[in-house]
DNA sequence: TTATCATCGTTCACCAATTGAACACCCTCC
DNA sequence: GGAGGGTGTTCAATTGGTGAACGATGATAA
């Protein structure tokens, strides 16, 4: 449940913006409270993320989420096996068009 | 369960060759055992294939899978329809890895 | 014939992943 | 105080997928 993806997905949404719920967070990912949930305090415990109480200047009160220095560390060497896994997954799909092209043809 | 990408590789595999077992079938699609049963029998339901008993000349009994006119079509349906959505993930993709090229620069 | 072995499709109890409604809490405003 | 809206947390329920086990069937050996 915790794989590479949504770790890494997680980290640089944080680190773009920490001011965010985990509800929203859950909604830009596309996965469920329950497992966004899951995943930040994951990251959390392994210290990746500090989660900050905090008060808005105005109205409402909430977390911010913070990358500890080891989190943006993480977030970089996470990043890179991203792209590595992504620049496969595009030769595979190529592939793949390749061949569905071919077949179309026939 | 039955999604558009198992149906299309049912159908082609099958096509290719209709002589093969469900386990073997399984293997080839990286599937379970169970849920290749499942799609097939469902594509068997709906008139894409059609199951004929049949005895190999010399030893083993075995069945055939076979594309029934209908089933030909929907397969040719299926390819270009998935043809269009590896396409489209392909675009996805493409900016994706780009994203994270420029990640990864800074 | 009978027994054994291999392979077939089918089944379904089991496991893991995922969901989101429900909950407790906090803050603001009326 | 109470209502309303925002938090994170929890966990019963659902879903999806698995593959061992089963009965049937044909080939093969005794």
């Amino acid at each position: 449940m915790l794989d590479d993806e949504y770790r890494y997905k997680i980290l640089k949404e944080l680190q773009q913006d920490p001011n965010m719920s985990q509800r929203a967070l859950a909604k830009r990912l596309e996965i469920s409270l329950g497992k966004t949930n899951y995943c930040l305090n994951a990251l959390i415990e392994k210290g990746m993320i500090k989660a900050d109480n905090f008060k808005n200047s105005t109205n409402k009160m909430g977390y911010l989420y913070l990358l500890t220095p080891k989190g943006i560390e993480e977030k970089i060497a996470l990043t890179q096996r991203f792209l590595q896994r992504k620049l496969k997954e595009h030769e595979t799909l190529e592939k793949e068009i390749e061949q569905l092209r071919q077949e179309v043809k026939t």
